[in-house]
RNA sequence: GCACCGGUAGCUCAGCGGAUUAGAGCACUUGUCUUCGGAACAAGGGGUCGUAGGUUCGAAUCCUAUCCGGUGUACCA
């Protein structure tokens, strides 16, 4: 309760001068009051007076103005009792030991702010900035797990909330269409026919490929320089142009290693692999993979603004790299480029092999400058898994010692493995992983199974949840079978009351009214309702979609136990239930909406 | 070894800028059972909040130590 908390801060402004920010929570129980204040208890300390002495003081004093305080403190507010001054102020205040101050909200204040609820919630923490979000992060020439479908949604969910804050966003995915795993794959690739090549078996001959490249020596030679061989054909340009030259390869200094030291075209004219086979397969699979990850993202409702393979990165980092290496932020060791990182108590990281082929950390510094760029954001935002935290806190230590303004706009947020039951890893080098698809096929599966439906927004809905409802950062467990149970603290819990809400809506038109006196239910609705906007915001700043997810399941709770116990339509109480209704619905939509979740017509 | 993250009910998780009796869901037991859609609601059992100390009138929450699990730790992404 915005209003009440900001009360209880001017009246302890003015009482003891203080600038504090008073906690307020729901009351317990066993206290008949609404919402309660520690504050009292935490001056104490301070103010060097007993808790309950503040806490009276607090509620004598110029709590008048808004808040009616109740004669005699401790005892249950009858209805009527309070009735006339509850009209007339916001909230009645009581005192428990040893040393809560209690409030309990007018009746008609609530339905004031019921009658009067936005539909068009708003904040403006980020207006007029432009945000850039990076997630998902998929690689060309792999395949999508369920980590790239946890990251697709949580990453949806952190940009909608920036978008509801005010801000411009733009959803980014950086992917690696060259590097080590494009030349495992094309590698395993080679014996396969062009003519009818699926994602599949671009799948199957990544692992393939990654098995030779551990065992087989002759290989992984050979993989090393295909790696080589990928970057010179991104140079020449396809498809796709390159965007620029590496400046490696300009000869113009000798004492730096060559990217392309070995001539992989005089070498690959005596193997069976011709380049220009190599090329044609190389953009084939590409544009394979790409079409792949379009059509899933479509799938699932996420909408990418830009995407940055990272071949069209490499040479803006290689850029950055040369120029930094030449006043020493890198330097040269074992004949690789590094970041010392150990300076700073991070690792050292190695920026450019001693092949001369740029490594992850040089296209991820290539990327910030090309953001920057394209967008000149005001934040950006980098969502990845926690394995990369170490990693990513390297590359913005490097960067920091030459862009510290882009460093500092710079948010690097992870999130938890998706994980099977019993620890079992996924992982997609050894074949052992779920697919993104295999996860909706889970739940379409059940959700037909259970319910005889073919419901997509629901499936949707219910996969989206299931991954949003978890407070990021930790692993997350994904038990196929438990995990897409559609009861309980569940997406289709939550739809189920929205659509129960609408079947009600449909039938009237609700008018506002004054001066009614709510029952348990109708005010435990009406409280939930009202808070909404707060928690919202605390989403917002804390970047944190699982908090919305779980005010929006206790709304939903509350609204079913509401419904049970209280019919609308044709009821005395008709108009004054049809508002609760209709700003339920209101609350829940938006909130939806946030989370990347459609609200079905019926289900 | 060092660093970071996690350890809360049988399972999956909230809560952790200290505060009144630690909350949900699943599973289990029982009830509502033709009322605006039961994918619902109600009741119940189930917890030494990893362990041990400390700070405090008060600790799941803060501090210290310790155990367990995960991840990272130079030429992968």
């Amino acid at each position: 309760m915005e209003e009440l908390r900001e009360s209880l801060k001017k009246v302890i402004h003015d009482l003891y001068g203080l600038d504090f920010d008073p906690d307020l929570t729901p009351s317990p129980e066993n206290i008949p009051a609404d919402y309660s204040s520690n504050a009292p208890l935490k001056l104490a300390k301070d103010l060097h007076k007993s808790p309950m002495t503040i806490a009276e003081r607090l509620a004598n004093s110029a709590f008048e103005e808004h808040i009616w305080r109740r004669a005699k403190y401790g005892a249950t507010e009858p209805r009527d009792g309070g009735r006339e001054g509850a009209f007339r102020k916001s909230a009645i205040v009581s005192l428990t030991p040893p040393g809560f101050l209690n409030f309990t909200l007018s009746d008609d204040f609530l339905s004031k702010k019921i009658n009067n609820l936005s539909s068009d919630f708003s904040s403006d923490e980020y207006k007029g900035k432009t945000v850039i979000c990076e997630f998902s992060d998929p690689n060309p020439f792999k395949v999508l797990h369920v980590g790239h479908l946890y990251t697709s949604i949580v990453g949806n969910a952190i940009s909608n909330l920036y978008e509801y804050a005010g801000a411009k966003v733009i959803r980014a995915n950086f992917g690696g269409d060259v590097g080590l795993h494009v030349a495992k794959t094309m590698y395993a690739l080679k014996n396969k026919s062009l003519e009818n090549l699926t994602i599949e078996d671009i799948a199957k001959c990544y692992i393939e490929g990654t098995a030779l490249y551990d065992t087989d020596e002759t290989a992984k030679a050979e993989i090393t320089e295909l790696n080589k061989e990928i970057y010179r054909i991104n140079e020449a340009g396809g498809p796709r142009k390159a965007l620029s030259r590496s400046i490696f390869s300009d000869g113009e200094n000798t004492e730096r290693p060559s990217p392309v030291t070995t001539g992989a075209r005089e070498r690959s004219e005596k193997d069976a692999f011709s380049v220009p086979d190599l090329t044609e397969l190389y953009w084939k699979g590409r544009e394979l993979s790409y079409d792949y990850f379009n059509q899933f993202y479509n799938s699932i409702g996420v909408k990418f603004d830009k995407f940055y393979p990272e071949s069209t990165v490499a040479n803006l980092g290689l850029q950055k790299v040369k120029e930094q290496l030449e006043k020493g932020i890198y330097e040269y060791s074992d004949g690789a480029i590094i970041f010392n990182g150990e300076k700073y108590g991070l690792h050292t990281r190695v920026l450019v092999n001693k092949e001369g082929v740029p490594t992850y950390e040089t296209k991820d510094v290539g990327l910030i400058f090309q953001k920057y760029a394209d967008y000149h954001f005001d934040k950006s935002v980098v969502i990845t898994g926690n394995e990369q935290k170490d990693y990513m806190a390297v590359v913005l230590k490097s960067i920091e010692q030459y862009a510290p303004d882009l460093v500092k706009k710079t948010t690097h947020l992870t999130h938890g493995l998706v994980k099977l039951p019993g620890n079992v890893k996924m992982s997609s080098r050894k074949g052992n992983f779920l697919k993104a698809v295999d996860v909706l096929d889970l739940v379409r599966d059940e959700l037909k199974s259970e319910y005889n439906s073919t419901d997509e927004t629901v499936a949707l809905a219910a996969t989206k949840y299931a991954f949003l409802k978890y407070k990021m950062g930790g692993d997350i467990i994904f038990d196929p079978k438990e995990s897409v149970k559609m009861t309980g603290n569940s997406g289709p819990y939550l739809l189920y009351s929205c659509v129960r809400a609408k079947k009600i809506l449909s039938n009237k038109n609700e008018k506002n009214i004054d001066n009614y006196i709510y029952n348990i239910y109708e005010k435990k609705l009406a409280k939930r309702i009202i808070e909404y906007q707060t928690v919202l915001d605390e989403a917002v700043s804390e970047l944190a979609p699982h908090k919305l997810a779980n005010f929006l399941y206790e709304l939903s709770q509350t609204f079913s136990r509401f419904y049970e116990n209280c019919p609308v339509l044709g009821s005395a109480e008709e108009s004054a239930r049809l508002k609760l209704v209709k700003a339920y619905l209101d609350v829940m939509t938006h909130g939806l909406k946030i989370l990347g979740i459609e609200i079905p017509e019926e289900m």
